[in-house]
DNA sequence: ATCCTACATTAGACAATGTCTAAGTCAAGA
DNA sequence: TCTTGACTTAGACATTGTCTAATGTAGGAT
């Protein structure tokens, strides 16, 4: 992640504290926030950071394919940067903790011709539901 | 769909002209209204009814098994009656057009027991992503 | 057929999440 | 250092969903 700064600078990207911040929050594997958690971890290192900031921010890091947005359960969508290693989601129904999984074999694969209907399919997402280890002896 | 009212009354379901209305709304196949479209399409059956009892009907539902719930933007739910039927979801990139698919092979399955993190794995979802006929041509 | 009562419905306030706007600020090239 | 277009901000607004207290009613009991 620490590269990625450089990267989107190349891309003409302007470079400011509020930026700076909202990636370093993202750094990291296995982080899937929400914008809100993203905007209260950015405001403890840059307190004046405004939430419209935090969306924008996000929402260009997704454009830019730099973050995955992963909507899990139909609430606020979380911000995956793992976005370079492709990987699917399992969620616990209870707590709601999320893990990166890697299914084998090629999920798009298994999805027949008669069954797209004409599409252009681009993209597969899974995700997979259970309860984990720590709910489940509670 | 016809016997679903029925079938719910033997479960203790009191029945209502809301929820009948509820139920025509959501009868048919590759149905996924929101609970607002529901509401709108309610009300032409039954003008007075609130969108209190459309989002209560429509949990109860979720909650029977006898509607599964969809969130394929992130933004508002879908509610899908083929619940009955295992089957996955190619969805428009563009105009948001969703169709009902049928994968070949175990979802299940392509998990590794190393990548289930202790999890007990009870549900698979998975979300196709592409251009539809009607939008890759214009 | 009527009555009772627990369950269902309603309007509208409230909550959570996300988007937009107008005014002020600043990064980075000239 | 200056300038300018891109960035940030506060807060209003929009969308989606939840909750509450008052009222209505389905269906069993009589």
């Amino acid at each position: 992640m620490s590269d990625l700064l450089e990267r989107l600078r190349g891309r003409g990207w302007r470079l400011t504290a509020q930026r700076r911040v909202v990636a370093e929050v993202l750094d990291g594997d296995h982080v899937h926030y929400t914008a809100d958690e993203v905007h209260a971890k950015a405001a403890e290192l840059l307190p004046e950071i405004s939430r419209a900031t935090v969306y924008n921010t996000l929402g260009e890091l997704v454009s830019l394919g730099e973050v995955m947005e992963v909507s899990t359960d139909g609430r606020a969508k979380r911000y995956d940067p793992n976005a370079h290693h492709a990987h699917q989601h399992l969620v616990c129904s209870q707590c709601g903790t999320i893990r990166d999984v890697h299914p084998t074999g090629d999920l798009m694969a298994v999805l027949p011709a008669e069954e797209r209907f004409g599409f252009q399919v681009a993209a597969v997402e899974v995700t997979y539901r259970g309860v984990c280890p720590n709910c489940s002896t509670s």
